[in-house]
DNA sequence: CGCTGAGTTCATCATGTGATGACTTAATGC
DNA sequence: GCATTAAGTCATCACATGATGAACTCAGCG
Protein backbone atom coordinates (compact mmCIF):
# COMPACT_ATOMS: atom_id res chain seq x y z
CA UNK A 1 0.00 0.00 0.00
CA UNK A 2 0.99 3.36 -0.68
CA UNK A 3 1.88 6.33 1.69
CA UNK A 4 -1.29 8.47 2.09
CA UNK A 5 0.95 10.84 1.53
CA UNK A 6 2.38 9.86 -2.07
CA UNK A 7 -0.94 10.16 -3.32
CA UNK A 8 -1.44 14.03 -3.20
CA UNK A 9 -0.85 14.80 -6.75
CA UNK A 10 -0.17 11.44 -8.58
CA UNK A 11 -2.13 11.64 -11.62
CA UNK A 12 -0.95 8.61 -13.81
CA UNK A 13 3.30 8.13 -13.24
CA UNK A 14 2.55 4.93 -11.76
CA UNK A 15 0.51 2.30 -14.36
CA UNK A 16 3.18 -0.79 -14.11
CA UNK A 17 2.12 -3.04 -11.29
CA UNK A 18 3.84 -4.97 -9.44
CA UNK A 19 3.88 -8.27 -10.39
CA UNK A 20 2.47 -6.81 -14.12
CA UNK A 21 5.72 -7.86 -16.11
CA UNK A 22 6.00 -5.12 -18.90
CA UNK A 23 4.94 -7.21 -22.30
CA UNK A 24 2.44 -9.59 -20.22
CA UNK A 25 -0.75 -7.61 -21.26
CA UNK A 26 -0.60 -7.65 -24.76
CA UNK A 27 -1.68 -3.83 -26.54
CA UNK A 28 -5.08 -3.14 -27.89
CA UNK A 29 -6.20 -6.20 -25.25
CA UNK A 30 -8.14 -5.60 -22.27
CA UNK A 31 -5.75 -5.22 -18.91
CA UNK A 32 -8.41 -6.54 -16.56
CA UNK A 33 -8.74 -9.74 -15.09
CA UNK A 34 -7.81 -11.53 -12.30
CA UNK A 35 -4.41 -11.29 -10.60
CA UNK A 36 -2.94 -15.00 -10.35
CA UNK A 37 -2.21 -16.21 -6.59
CA UNK A 38 -4.04 -15.50 -3.71
CA UNK A 39 -5.13 -11.96 -2.92
CA UNK A 40 -5.11 -9.50 0.00
CA UNK A 41 -6.55 -6.37 -1.75
CA UNK A 42 -9.58 -6.38 0.22
CA UNK A 43 -7.94 -5.75 3.24
CA UNK A 44 -5.21 -3.29 1.70
CA UNK A 45 -8.72 -1.22 0.87
CA UNK A 46 -9.80 -0.95 3.93
CA UNK A 47 -6.67 -0.10 4.88
CA UNK A 48 -6.05 2.77 2.86
CA UNK A 49 -9.78 3.83 3.52
CA UNK A 50 -8.88 3.76 7.39
CA UNK A 51 -5.72 5.79 6.79
CA UNK A 52 -7.31 8.37 4.50
CA UNK A 53 -10.27 9.27 6.39
CA UNK A 54 -8.60 9.47 9.16
CA UNK A 55 -6.35 11.84 7.96
CA UNK A 56 -8.99 13.85 6.26
CA UNK A 57 -12.32 12.89 7.52
CA UNK A 58 -15.41 11.62 5.53
CA UNK A 59 -16.35 14.61 3.14
CA UNK A 60 -12.27 15.16 2.02
CA UNK A 61 -11.70 11.51 1.28
CA UNK A 62 -12.98 10.83 -2.44
CA UNK A 63 -13.22 6.78 -3.50
CA UNK A 64 -10.59 7.77 -5.71
CA UNK A 65 -8.03 8.99 -3.39
CA UNK A 66 -8.83 5.73 -1.25
CA UNK A 67 -7.98 3.82 -4.69
CA UNK A 68 -5.15 5.46 -5.64
CA UNK A 69 -3.31 4.91 -1.81
CA UNK A 70 -4.43 1.13 -1.97
CA UNK A 71 -2.90 0.90 -5.74
CA UNK A 72 -6.41 -0.34 -7.24
CA UNK A 73 -8.60 0.70 -9.84
CA UNK A 74 -11.33 3.29 -8.39
CA UNK A 75 -14.33 0.24 -9.66
CA UNK A 76 -12.67 -2.11 -7.10
CA UNK A 77 -13.84 -0.34 -4.22
CA UNK A 78 -16.93 -0.34 -5.19
CA UNK A 79 -16.70 -3.90 -6.10
CA UNK A 80 -15.95 -4.38 -2.59
CA UNK A 81 -17.76 -2.30 -0.40
CA UNK A 82 -20.28 -0.39 -2.27
CA UNK A 83 -21.17 2.89 -1.44
CA UNK A 84 -18.42 5.12 0.18
CA UNK A 85 -21.17 5.17 3.30
CA UNK A 86 -20.52 1.56 3.58
CA UNK A 87 -16.86 1.90 3.51
CA UNK A 88 -16.79 4.38 5.75
CA UNK A 89 -18.92 2.30 8.88
CA UNK A 90 -16.60 -0.67 7.87
CA UNK A 91 -13.49 1.22 8.73
CA UNK A 92 -15.12 3.06 11.80
CA UNK A 93 -15.53 -0.34 13.15
CA UNK A 94 -14.07 -0.29 16.39
CA UNK A 95 -10.82 -2.83 17.14
CA UNK A 96 -12.53 -4.78 20.05
CA UNK A 97 -9.11 -3.53 22.06
CA UNK A 98 -10.62 -0.58 23.25
CA UNK A 99 -13.54 -2.33 25.52
CA UNK A 100 -10.75 -4.36 26.86
CA UNK A 101 -8.23 -1.77 27.27
CA UNK A 102 -10.53 0.41 28.89
CA UNK A 103 -12.11 -2.26 30.65
CA UNK A 104 -9.31 -3.42 32.20
CA UNK A 105 -8.25 0.13 33.01
CA UNK A 106 -11.01 0.44 35.45
CA UNK A 107 -10.17 -2.36 37.30
CA UNK A 108 -8.30 -2.20 40.59
CA UNK A 109 -10.33 -0.09 42.38
CA UNK A 110 -11.48 3.84 42.67
CA UNK A 111 -7.73 4.44 43.72
CA UNK A 112 -5.13 6.11 40.97
CA UNK A 113 -8.29 5.21 38.44
CA UNK A 114 -8.20 8.90 36.60
CA UNK A 115 -4.03 8.10 35.95
CA UNK A 116 -5.04 4.53 34.46
CA UNK A 117 -7.48 5.71 32.45
CA UNK A 118 -5.79 8.33 30.85
CA UNK A 119 -2.45 6.47 30.37
CA UNK A 120 -4.73 3.36 28.49
CA UNK A 121 -6.50 5.81 26.47
CA UNK A 122 -3.09 7.90 25.30
CA UNK A 123 -2.14 4.09 24.59
CA UNK A 124 -5.17 2.95 22.72
CA UNK A 125 -4.39 6.61 20.09
CA UNK A 126 -0.54 5.58 20.17
CA UNK A 127 -1.10 2.04 19.03
CA UNK A 128 -0.97 2.11 14.79
CA UNK A 129 -3.18 -0.90 14.87
CA UNK A 130 -6.25 1.18 16.88
CA UNK A 131 -5.22 4.45 16.28
CA UNK A 132 -6.89 4.85 12.97
CA UNK A 133 -10.42 3.62 13.78
CA UNK A 134 -10.12 6.73 16.42
CA UNK A 135 -8.66 9.12 13.90
CA UNK A 136 -11.52 7.98 11.68
CA UNK A 137 -14.39 8.37 14.00
CA UNK A 138 -13.34 11.50 16.49
CA UNK A 139 -12.23 13.32 12.82
CA UNK A 140 -15.48 12.85 11.07
CA UNK A 141 -17.54 13.22 14.43
CA UNK A 142 -18.45 16.79 13.76
CA UNK A 143 -19.44 16.50 10.13
CA UNK A 144 -20.78 12.70 9.93
CA UNK A 145 -24.15 11.48 11.48
CA UNK A 146 -22.65 7.97 11.59
CA UNK A 147 -19.82 8.73 13.17
CA UNK A 148 -20.86 11.26 15.60
CA UNK A 149 -23.13 7.74 16.84
CA UNK A 150 -20.61 5.64 17.16
CA UNK A 151 -18.66 8.32 19.51
CA UNK A 152 -21.38 8.47 21.76
CA UNK A 153 -21.97 4.66 21.99
CA UNK A 154 -18.15 4.20 23.26
CA UNK A 155 -18.89 7.02 25.22
CA UNK A 156 -21.87 5.24 26.75
CA UNK A 157 -21.22 1.75 26.27
CA UNK A 158 -17.77 1.32 26.63
CA UNK A 159 -17.11 3.94 28.51
CA UNK A 160 -19.66 3.90 31.25
CA UNK A 161 -19.60 0.90 31.35
CA UNK A 162 -16.02 0.14 31.84
CA UNK A 163 -16.60 2.65 34.93
CA UNK A 164 -19.71 1.09 36.54
CA UNK A 165 -17.99 -0.20 38.99
CA UNK A 166 -16.32 3.00 39.74
CA UNK A 167 -18.05 6.04 39.36
CA UNK A 168 -20.54 5.78 41.89
CA UNK A 169 -23.48 7.82 43.43
CA UNK A 170 -25.13 11.20 42.19
CA UNK A 171 -25.41 11.54 38.93
CA UNK A 172 -23.09 8.63 38.35
CA UNK A 173 -23.71 8.62 34.15
CA UNK A 174 -23.43 12.14 33.62
CA UNK A 175 -20.22 11.91 35.49
CA UNK A 176 -19.42 9.41 33.56
CA UNK A 177 -20.35 11.46 30.28
CA UNK A 178 -17.76 14.19 31.69
CA UNK A 179 -15.08 11.56 31.81
CA UNK A 180 -15.36 11.02 28.23
CA UNK A 181 -15.68 14.51 27.63
CA UNK A 182 -12.05 14.43 28.92
CA UNK A 183 -10.64 12.14 26.87
CA UNK A 184 -12.18 13.11 24.23
CA UNK A 185 -10.89 16.73 24.28
CA UNK A 186 -7.58 15.17 25.20
CA UNK A 187 -7.69 13.48 21.67
CA UNK A 188 -9.25 16.29 19.57
CA UNK A 189 -6.20 18.51 21.50
CA UNK A 190 -2.99 16.37 21.22
CA UNK A 191 -3.29 14.31 18.09
CA UNK A 192 -5.97 16.26 15.78
CA UNK A 193 -5.12 20.23 16.30
CA UNK A 194 -1.70 19.13 17.45
CA UNK A 195 -1.61 22.30 20.12
CA UNK A 196 1.71 22.77 22.06
CA UNK A 197 3.45 21.98 23.81
CA UNK A 198 0.72 19.52 24.97
CA UNK A 199 1.12 17.41 21.36
CA UNK A 200 5.14 16.78 22.57
CA UNK A 201 4.53 16.29 25.86
CA UNK A 202 5.67 12.75 26.92
CA UNK A 203 2.75 10.15 27.92
CA UNK A 204 3.60 10.09 31.89
CA UNK A 205 3.73 14.15 31.85
CA UNK A 206 0.47 14.14 30.62
CA UNK A 207 -0.66 10.96 32.63
CA UNK A 208 0.43 13.03 35.69
CA UNK A 209 -1.16 15.54 35.30
CA UNK A 210 -4.50 15.26 33.79
CA UNK A 211 -4.91 11.84 35.59
CA UNK A 212 -5.91 13.96 38.91
CA UNK A 213 -8.84 16.15 36.40
CA UNK A 214 -10.83 13.00 35.66
CA UNK A 215 -10.00 11.53 39.27
CA UNK A 216 -11.80 14.54 40.39
CA UNK A 217 -15.16 13.65 38.75
CA UNK A 218 -14.49 9.76 39.96
CA UNK A 219 -14.60 11.17 43.14
CA UNK A 220 -17.91 13.57 42.44
CA UNK B 1 -33.23 35.09 6.69
CA UNK B 2 -34.60 31.70 5.80
CA UNK B 3 -33.48 28.71 8.58
CA UNK B 4 -31.06 26.66 7.84
CA UNK B 5 -33.24 23.86 8.33
CA UNK B 6 -36.07 25.09 5.41
CA UNK B 7 -33.32 24.96 2.79
CA UNK B 8 -32.50 21.14 2.68
CA UNK B 9 -34.23 19.93 -0.68
CA UNK B 10 -35.67 22.94 -1.51
CA UNK B 11 -35.04 23.34 -4.76
CA UNK B 12 -37.61 25.73 -7.34
CA UNK B 13 -40.64 26.26 -4.96
CA UNK B 14 -39.68 29.72 -4.05
CA UNK B 15 -39.14 31.50 -7.09
CA UNK B 16 -41.23 35.07 -6.41
CA UNK B 17 -38.97 37.25 -3.93
CA UNK B 18 -40.46 39.36 -2.02
CA UNK B 19 -41.11 42.99 -3.35
CA UNK B 20 -41.06 41.10 -6.52
CA UNK B 21 -44.70 42.45 -7.44
CA UNK B 22 -45.63 39.68 -10.32
CA UNK B 23 -45.53 41.24 -13.52
CA UNK B 24 -43.13 43.42 -12.29
CA UNK B 25 -40.43 41.85 -14.30
CA UNK B 26 -41.26 42.28 -17.79
CA UNK B 27 -41.42 38.91 -19.42
CA UNK B 28 -38.14 38.73 -21.16
CA UNK B 29 -36.21 41.03 -19.75
CA UNK B 30 -33.63 40.81 -17.21
CA UNK B 31 -34.38 39.96 -13.37
CA UNK B 32 -31.24 41.23 -12.17
CA UNK B 33 -30.56 44.59 -10.79
CA UNK B 34 -30.02 46.68 -7.82
CA UNK B 35 -32.89 46.27 -5.42
CA UNK B 36 -34.44 49.88 -4.33
CA UNK B 37 -33.75 51.06 -0.45
CA UNK B 38 -30.50 50.49 1.52
CA UNK B 39 -29.44 47.20 1.92
CA UNK B 40 -28.16 44.85 4.24
CA UNK B 41 -27.42 41.81 2.15
CA UNK B 42 -23.81 41.87 2.43
CA UNK B 43 -24.58 40.68 6.83
CA UNK B 44 -27.14 38.41 5.51
CA UNK B 45 -24.90 36.49 3.55
CA UNK B 46 -22.08 36.15 6.27
CA UNK B 47 -25.13 35.11 8.51
CA UNK B 48 -26.13 32.51 6.87
CA UNK B 49 -22.92 31.64 6.27
CA UNK B 50 -21.83 31.28 9.79
CA UNK B 51 -25.37 29.38 10.21
CA UNK B 52 -24.82 26.85 7.36
CA UNK B 53 -21.06 26.50 8.59
CA UNK B 54 -21.91 26.17 12.04
CA UNK B 55 -24.53 23.09 11.20
CA UNK B 56 -22.50 20.80 8.63
CA UNK B 57 -19.11 22.21 8.46
CA UNK B 58 -17.31 23.08 5.60
CA UNK B 59 -16.94 20.98 3.28
CA UNK B 60 -20.55 19.96 3.50
CA UNK B 61 -21.40 23.07 3.05
CA UNK B 62 -21.75 24.39 -0.53
CA UNK B 63 -21.73 28.00 -1.61
CA UNK B 64 -25.43 27.46 -3.55
CA UNK B 65 -26.80 26.41 -0.24
CA UNK B 66 -25.24 29.42 1.77
CA UNK B 67 -26.82 31.23 -1.23
CA UNK B 68 -30.21 29.89 -0.23
CA UNK B 69 -29.87 30.57 2.90
CA UNK B 70 -29.51 33.87 2.39
CA UNK B 71 -32.49 34.34 -0.20
CA UNK B 72 -30.27 35.36 -2.26
CA UNK B 73 -28.49 34.13 -6.06
CA UNK B 74 -25.30 32.25 -5.69
CA UNK B 75 -23.14 34.54 -7.26
CA UNK B 76 -23.75 37.50 -4.89
CA UNK B 77 -21.71 35.24 -2.49
CA UNK B 78 -19.18 35.17 -4.52
CA UNK B 79 -19.49 38.91 -5.07
CA UNK B 80 -18.89 40.30 -1.67
CA UNK B 81 -16.48 37.60 -0.45
CA UNK B 82 -14.43 36.04 -3.32
CA UNK B 83 -13.89 32.12 -2.63
CA UNK B 84 -15.38 29.98 0.21
CA UNK B 85 -11.98 29.69 1.72
CA UNK B 86 -12.19 33.43 2.18
CA UNK B 87 -16.12 33.15 2.99
CA UNK B 88 -15.22 30.30 5.72
CA UNK B 89 -12.56 32.46 7.05
CA UNK B 90 -15.05 35.68 7.80
CA UNK B 91 -17.37 33.37 9.24
CA UNK B 92 -14.62 32.25 11.32
CA UNK B 93 -14.10 35.30 12.87
CA UNK B 94 -14.17 35.14 16.71
CA UNK B 95 -16.17 37.78 18.81
CA UNK B 96 -14.53 39.65 20.84
CA UNK B 97 -16.57 39.22 23.65
CA UNK B 98 -14.73 35.79 24.31
CA UNK B 99 -11.35 36.77 25.05
CA UNK B 100 -13.46 39.25 27.05
CA UNK B 101 -15.61 36.98 29.22
CA UNK B 102 -12.90 34.23 29.81
CA UNK B 103 -10.47 36.67 31.01
CA UNK B 104 -13.10 38.48 33.27
CA UNK B 105 -13.50 34.74 34.52
CA UNK B 106 -10.06 34.07 35.05
CA UNK B 107 -9.96 37.57 37.36
CA UNK B 108 -10.20 37.00 41.29
CA UNK B 109 -7.89 34.83 42.07
CA UNK B 110 -7.17 30.88 42.08
CA UNK B 111 -9.71 30.28 44.10
CA UNK B 112 -13.40 29.12 42.52
CA UNK B 113 -11.65 29.43 39.34
CA UNK B 114 -12.48 26.46 37.74
CA UNK B 115 -15.88 27.24 38.03
CA UNK B 116 -16.20 30.06 36.74
CA UNK B 117 -14.15 29.13 33.41
CA UNK B 118 -16.72 26.38 32.86
CA UNK B 119 -19.80 28.93 33.42
CA UNK B 120 -17.69 31.76 30.99
CA UNK B 121 -17.14 28.73 28.36
CA UNK B 122 -20.72 27.75 28.51
CA UNK B 123 -22.39 30.86 28.78
CA UNK B 124 -20.21 31.76 25.38
CA UNK B 125 -21.87 28.57 23.59
CA UNK B 126 -25.46 29.42 25.10
CA UNK B 127 -25.41 32.78 23.39
CA UNK B 128 -26.76 32.94 20.40
CA UNK B 129 -24.13 36.13 19.06
CA UNK B 130 -20.66 33.81 19.53
CA UNK B 131 -22.55 30.68 19.28
CA UNK B 132 -22.25 29.92 15.35
CA UNK B 133 -18.65 30.76 15.25
CA UNK B 134 -17.72 28.88 17.84
CA UNK B 135 -19.56 25.54 16.50
CA UNK B 136 -17.85 26.70 13.16
CA UNK B 137 -14.42 26.49 14.39
CA UNK B 138 -14.82 23.48 16.65
CA UNK B 139 -16.93 21.79 14.02
CA UNK B 140 -14.38 22.01 11.07
CA UNK B 141 -11.31 21.76 13.13
CA UNK B 142 -10.68 18.63 12.71
CA UNK B 143 -10.91 19.27 8.16
CA UNK B 144 -9.89 22.41 8.06
CA UNK B 145 -6.64 23.66 8.49
CA UNK B 146 -7.63 27.30 8.91
CA UNK B 147 -10.54 26.29 11.79
CA UNK B 148 -8.05 23.99 13.02
CA UNK B 149 -5.79 26.77 13.50
CA UNK B 150 -7.91 29.03 14.94
CA UNK B 151 -8.75 26.42 17.44
CA UNK B 152 -5.19 26.36 18.45
CA UNK B 153 -5.21 30.38 18.34
CA UNK B 154 -7.83 30.46 20.34
CA UNK B 155 -6.06 27.73 23.43
CA UNK B 156 -2.80 29.57 23.41
CA UNK B 157 -3.46 33.23 22.46
CA UNK B 158 -6.65 33.73 24.78
CA UNK B 159 -7.00 31.25 27.27
CA UNK B 160 -3.23 31.04 28.15
CA UNK B 161 -3.40 34.69 28.42
CA UNK B 162 -6.80 34.69 30.06
CA UNK B 163 -5.36 32.08 32.44
CA UNK B 164 -1.73 33.44 33.21
CA UNK B 165 -1.67 35.12 36.42
CA UNK B 166 -3.56 31.78 37.79
CA UNK B 167 -1.75 28.52 36.12
CA UNK B 168 1.78 29.31 37.58
CA UNK B 169 4.67 26.89 38.28
CA UNK B 170 5.85 24.02 36.90
CA UNK B 171 4.64 23.66 33.05
CA UNK B 172 2.57 26.44 33.46
CA UNK B 173 1.84 26.13 29.52
CA UNK B 174 1.28 22.77 29.08
CA UNK B 175 -1.61 22.78 32.20
CA UNK B 176 -3.05 25.61 30.50
CA UNK B 177 -3.48 23.56 27.38
CA UNK B 178 -5.23 20.90 29.51
CA UNK B 179 -7.47 23.00 30.62
CA UNK B 180 -8.43 24.07 27.08
CA UNK B 181 -8.71 20.43 26.39
CA UNK B 182 -11.06 20.01 29.01
CA UNK B 183 -13.35 23.06 27.81
CA UNK B 184 -13.18 22.09 23.81
CA UNK B 185 -14.10 18.43 25.11
CA UNK B 186 -16.90 19.93 26.75
CA UNK B 187 -18.07 21.90 23.64
CA UNK B 188 -17.68 18.44 21.89
CA UNK B 189 -19.64 16.54 23.14
CA UNK B 190 -22.30 18.72 24.76
CA UNK B 191 -22.96 21.14 21.63
CA UNK B 192 -21.56 18.67 18.68
CA UNK B 193 -21.90 15.32 19.31
CA UNK B 194 -24.95 16.00 21.47
CA UNK B 195 -23.87 13.34 24.28
CA UNK B 196 -26.92 12.52 26.78
CA UNK B 197 -27.60 13.32 29.82
CA UNK B 198 -24.48 15.75 29.39
CA UNK B 199 -26.33 18.07 26.78
CA UNK B 200 -29.65 18.09 28.42
CA UNK B 201 -28.02 19.10 32.25
CA UNK B 202 -28.45 22.66 32.77
CA UNK B 203 -25.90 24.53 33.52
CA UNK B 204 -25.27 24.88 37.43
CA UNK B 205 -24.93 20.67 37.50
CA UNK B 206 -22.44 21.05 34.54
CA UNK B 207 -20.46 23.38 36.73
CA UNK B 208 -20.56 21.87 39.79
CA UNK B 209 -19.33 18.49 38.58
CA UNK B 210 -16.61 19.94 35.86
CA UNK B 211 -15.26 22.92 38.16
CA UNK B 212 -13.12 20.82 39.86
CA UNK B 213 -11.67 18.59 37.23
CA UNK B 214 -10.30 22.32 35.78
CA UNK B 215 -9.23 23.50 39.07
CA UNK B 216 -7.58 20.32 39.76
CA UNK B 217 -5.10 21.36 37.02
CA UNK B 218 -5.03 25.05 37.65
CA UNK B 219 -3.88 23.82 41.55
CA UNK B 220 -1.34 21.21 39.38
C1' DC C 1 -29.63 65.29 -16.20
C1' DG C 2 -25.88 61.88 -16.98
C1' DC C 3 -22.21 59.01 -15.10
C1' DT C 4 -20.05 55.95 -12.34
C1' DG C 5 -20.17 52.31 -9.13
C1' DA C 6 -22.44 49.02 -6.38
C1' DG C 7 -26.07 45.41 -5.97
C1' DT C 8 -28.32 41.79 -8.47
C1' DT C 9 -29.60 37.94 -11.65
C1' DC C 10 -28.75 34.42 -15.38
C1' DA C 11 -26.15 31.38 -18.10
C1' DT C 12 -22.34 28.77 -18.42
C1' DC C 13 -17.77 26.24 -17.67
C1' DA C 14 -14.41 23.03 -16.17
C1' DT C 15 -13.69 19.81 -12.81
C1' DG C 16 -14.27 16.26 -9.43
C1' DT C 17 -17.58 13.36 -7.51
C1' DG C 18 -20.03 8.61 -6.50
C1' DA C 19 -21.74 5.07 -9.06
C1' DT C 20 -22.68 1.51 -12.91
C1' DG C 21 -22.04 -1.82 -16.55
C1' DA C 22 -19.38 -4.21 -19.96
C1' DC C 23 -15.64 -6.90 -20.38
C1' DT C 24 -11.46 -9.91 -19.04
C1' DT C 25 -8.94 -13.22 -16.50
C1' DA C 26 -8.02 -16.46 -12.65
C1' DA C 27 -9.71 -19.68 -8.96
C1' DT C 28 -12.98 -23.13 -7.48
C1' DG C 29 -16.38 -26.82 -7.45
C1' DC C 30 -18.26 -30.57 -10.00
C1' DG D 1 -12.70 -30.27 -18.64
C1' DC D 2 -16.29 -27.18 -17.97
C1' DA D 3 -19.44 -23.94 -15.72
C1' DT D 4 -19.66 -20.62 -12.17
C1' DT D 5 -18.08 -17.24 -9.36
C1' DA D 6 -14.65 -13.94 -7.75
C1' DA D 7 -11.06 -10.43 -8.77
C1' DG D 8 -9.71 -6.94 -11.80
C1' DT D 9 -9.71 -2.87 -15.53
C1' DC D 10 -11.85 0.66 -18.55
C1' DA D 11 -15.15 3.79 -20.14
C1' DT D 12 -18.75 6.39 -19.05
C1' DC D 13 -22.89 8.67 -16.72
C1' DA D 14 -25.42 12.04 -14.25
C1' DC D 15 -24.76 15.38 -11.12
C1' DA D 16 -23.03 18.90 -7.81
C1' DT D 17 -19.54 21.87 -7.10
C1' DG D 18 -16.75 26.52 -7.13
C1' DA D 19 -16.03 30.06 -10.11
C1' DT D 20 -16.59 33.61 -13.94
C1' DG D 21 -18.53 36.95 -17.11
C1' DA D 22 -22.17 39.40 -19.19
C1' DA D 23 -26.17 41.96 -18.59
C1' DC D 24 -29.23 44.82 -15.97
C1' DT D 25 -31.02 48.16 -12.40
C1' DC D 26 -30.74 51.26 -8.86
C1' DA D 27 -28.12 54.90 -5.68
C1' DG D 28 -25.46 58.85 -5.36
C1' DC D 29 -22.70 62.47 -6.90
C1' DG D 30 -21.58 66.18 -10.18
Amino acid sequence: MKSVDDVREAGGADRERAGAVAGAVPAGKHAGGRRPGETRTREAILDAARACFAERGFDATSMRRIAEAAEVDQSLVHHFYGTKENLFLQALEVPLKMPQALAAAAEGGREGVGERMVRAHLALWDDLSTRPALMTMVRSASVHRVAAARLRETATTILADALGNVVTGEDAVLRSNLIATQLIGLAMMRYIAVLEPLAAADTDTVVRYYGPALQAIVEG
